[in-house]
DNA sequence: GCGACTTTGTGCGTGTGTTCACAAACGCCT
DNA sequence: AGGCGTTTGTGAACACACGCACAAAGTCGC
């Protein structure tokens, strides 16, 4: 363990991260929910109102936002722009970050024509692919570029947020290029467990991941109740 | 503390769930660590050298296992083929998911041709959208059908796992469908929270939560940072 | 201006998940 | 056959997250 420089304040744990993880995962959910309200024109929404919108617990709820500051009013509730704007902040989506994709498969042409991304401070910097045919092709108003500008677009653009739309074989190598040319914040959409340095972070998204977990509850299900059956067949 | 009924046995806690959630969120990478071994023709491996393939402690790799059985040789390892077959058959994936997609637009095409799906017990049972040009086109080898069949479609194919790639405003609409339907998992990709009865089990991925999330965490880095500079000027 | 009602923010007990560290078990070599 | 090195499986300590329940703080009606 390194030592502390004497004199500076032990630092108070969640300083740190500030905000929990969990709760960090959850605020997208609510800043969604939040927008849907105001979109049907209400103003103010109690805890109460709010976490059913979110699909949680009222007391959850409370306690992620208490995390954030006292945004709300006792007796009253909270003000959904204001609250909104709040959640905004600490998500960092009052500044436009700018996104890189590589791969402009099926899912890359999906993404990049997602409107959820420029609604919510996300640019589609740059689309790249390995492809010839793919390279050129316009795509959601951008040029698809060949893969082997990736260094380049990156430091061109600024961009730090980098997702991987491509081949499982060779995203880890697609990865590794994106750190050094500068990214720091990858959204891998390949069936790979990637390697990356500390410092970077790494969120996956992976749709036969998400199937496995379902088939085991469904499993789950058909078990017990084939368990029900039995006993009621012993109870006969 | 509540009291136990006399003479019986106390709960084993894990009897319940049998498996913890944790874990079962990440049988699925271990499954696919363990087959990209496999191809490299690797036939043992020990949980530090699978740990590390899988991205987790090697500790927190022989806890998940354990929950599964004893199915390791102490001074040895794992047999590969062995653990694959015994997750495999936790996550109830010896037998076949029939699954069912709704929405085949840039979204549904990319998951319909996904190769992941055919090589893990899942197969695509239909595609439904509502879009009269869709409608009939030929998806994957698949027709894609009216969205008005979806019960018919869900009864005739026996399917139990639902796919949800529609715009926001009617998803809800069309989960509730599903679920009288006798659809029982619903993977949801639209960027709304939606509402199931209990015993309906629903899983959501959203690529604007993620990328929320790590905008997140770009932003404490550019803050951390702002602050070491900061500290340097006081320093100099 | 005051009391009754509503809703937030949070201290606390509980449970779940993670990490550490070590004894038990196995193969191998002599 | 027996000792030695390796690796699993797990008990126990720790950290994190969740939900309850309530006091503090505000609004509204009179």
């Amino acid at each position: 363990m390194t030592a502390l420089p004497t004199g500076t304040a032990r630092r108070p744990k969640l300083a740190s991260h500030g905000v929990p993880d969990a709760t960090v995962a959850r605020l997208p959910v609510y800043l969604r929910a939040l927008t849907t309200l105001a979109e049907r024109g209400v103003t103010t929404v109690s805890s109460q109102a709010l976490a059913e919108a979110a699909g949680v617990g009222p007391a959850k709820l409370r306690k992620d936002l208490s995390h954030l500051g006292s945004y709300g009013t006792r007796g009253v509730g909270y003000e959904v722009d204001y609250l909104v704007f709040q959640i905004s902040r600490e998500l960092g989506l009052t500044q436009d970050w700018r996104v890189v994709i590589v791969g402009v498969g099926n899912l890359g042409h999906a993404l990049a024509n997602y409107g959820g991304f420029v609604s919510r401070g996300f640019t589609v910097a740059a689309l790249l692919d390995a492809d010839p045919d793919v390279v050129g092709e316009q795509v959601a108003g951008l040029k698809v570029q060949p893969v082997s500008e990736l260094e380049r677009v990156v430091a061109a653009t600024g961009a730090r947020i980098g997702v991987l739309a491509t081949p499982a074989a060779v995203t880890q190598d697609l990865c590794d290029r994106m750190v050094k040319a500068g990214i720091t914040s990858i959204l891998n959409f390949a069936p790979v467990v990637l390697q990356v340095p500390d410092g970077v972070e790494l969120r996956k998204v992976d749709l036969s991941t998400e199937l496995q977990i379902l088939a085991f509850h469904e499993q789950r299900k058909a078990a017990s109740e084939a368990v029900r059956a039995a006993g009621m067949e012993v109870a006969r």
